[in-house]
RNA sequence: GGAGGGAUAGCGAAGUGGCCAAACGCAACGGACUGUAAAUCCGUCCUCUUUCGAGUUCGAAGGUUCAAAUCCUUCUCCCUCCA
């Protein structure tokens, strides 16, 4: 079958293995090492796509659930597609809902055929299955589209982790037999299987027995060290076609990020540069800066001096900081822009960085500055 | 001039004899946030102490009581209505 979505390895780091290569879809080609940012309910929070484009977004990431919900498939159908939708001409790729049957935790059933669980905005019973995923992401048309997965947590028991990668196998059978758009949305399998190698592996080969257009790594970044997401990613994938794009979900961290390059993942997404941009906080090149605290009240100069984006460019971290503090909307927005553009960038240098072979001396520069040395391994 | 109401922690506001260092909200301060139920959530917030605890508070002064933010007396200030 012939993919919409390519993926062309160009190179590989010399001493890292690192990928660097080109994510091809019916809406743009884009290099990868990449970053995308979360745009749930067709819109990245605070952000116009316009602003998305300047700092350099390539494809972002909505939601299956949310947008099933409101306003509907049908009406973005109608509307002529999620990009004509949402102003958006790059890619897309949209989450199949899975994730939100594991966040929405507390009133789900999983069965077989799919899972029942309820509404989060009126409670009302809802019914997902693979076929149902796939067929409200045909409707809402980005260009890469994933597989119904069930998402548990890391530290679920390994008999249920089996169980539950059996499944996910098979209603990812099933999700590749309701897709129905090859044309123009590419569909990604996802790997599962918590922290358990047997099974991480046998997911893996499952899935790649299949003809996916893509393959994702679920099931990180929900709770466990940096040093376990590793340890994953690092027996993981070598497992995954060479051919093909490995995207690791739900990471945003910067360290993570460029720790998960080198074990060989090409793309990522993650709410954290947004959602920390809402709360008052933004990542630095000198490492995370809570904007909010009282010591930046009277600090003139930028938020990050080696940053090129418009916040950095023209506003005061005294004056950020008095936007987050007094609630005002253009605070958020500044803030975003700037966590956007500091991860977007990040990839950047990794890209360059693997160009010139040098992604371990960048690491340890970057790292240097950024402080590594965290007292969590989870804080970015 | 007369009648009435009121003064509680940074602000607003409960509390009207013991369970009050004093609810709650806001502000302030700190923290969290990873395929977004998030412009959300958590903690601190009289002083000292890491904790236990100790010490000073409820306009001021005095009093009643085993015990007072709560009752009594006087004073100060504020508000409303009538002249």
């Amino acid at each position: 079958m012939e993919h919409p979505i390519k993926y062309h390895l160009t190179k590989k780091e010399k001493h890292t293995g690192a990928r660097l290569g080109k994510l091809e879809t019916p809406h743009g080609t884009f290099e990868t090492p990449m970053f995308m940012p979360v745009g749930t309910q067709a819109t990245v929070k605070a952000m116009s796509p316009e602003e998305l484009k300047k700092i350099g977004s390539g494809v972002i990431l909505s939601n299956t659930y949310h947008l099933w919900l409101r306003p509907g498939s049908d009406l973005i159908e109608e509307a002529g597609g999620l990009h004509k939708f949402m102003n958006w001409d790059q890619g897309i790729l949209t989450d199949s809902g899975g994730f939100q049957v594991f966040s929405l935790a507390d009133s789900r059933e999983i069965t077989e055929e799919g899972v029942h669980f309820r509404s989060h905005l009126d409670g009302s019973k809802l019914f997902l299955t693979p076929e149902k995923s796939v067929q409200i992401q045909n409707e809402l048309g980005a260009d890469i589209i994933m597989s119904f997965d069930e998402c548990p947590p890391f530290d679920e028991s390994y008999d249920y982790m089996k169980k539950s990668i059996e499944r996910t196998t098979r209603w990812a059978e099933r999700g590749l037999e309701a897709h129905n758009n090859w044309d123009k949305q590419g569909l990604f399998g996802i790997v599962q299987g918590g922290g358990y190698k047997d099974l991480r592996l046998q997911h893996a080969r499952d899935l790649t027995s299949m003809d996916f257009s893509g393959y994702s790594i679920g099931g990180l970044s929900v709770g466990e060290t940096h040093e376990e997401m590793y340890e994953v990613l690092d027996y993981l994938t070598p497992e995954l076609p060479e051919d093909k794009t490995r995207y690791l979900m739900g990471v945003g961290t910067p360290a993570a990020l460029i720790e998960s390059v080198i074990r060989g993942v090409d793309i990522f997404d993650c709410v954290l540069p947004t959602r920390i941009a809402r709360n008052g906080a933004a990542m630095t090149s000198q490492g995370r800066v809570v904007i909010k605290n009282a010591k930046f009240a009277r600090d003139w100069s930028p938020l990050d001096p080696k940053c090129d984006c418009d916040t950095c460019q023209n506003y005061s971290k005294g004056y950020l900081r008095h936007l987050i503090k007094t609630n005002e909307i253009l605070g958020m927005r500044l803030l975003s822009i700037h966590n956007l553009r500091f991860l977007i960038r990040l990839m950047e240098q990794v890209r360059e960085a693997i160009r010139e072979d040098n992604l371990l001396e960048f690491k340890e520069a970057f790292f240097e500055e950024y402080g590594y040395n965290e007292p969590n391994a989870r804080t970015f």
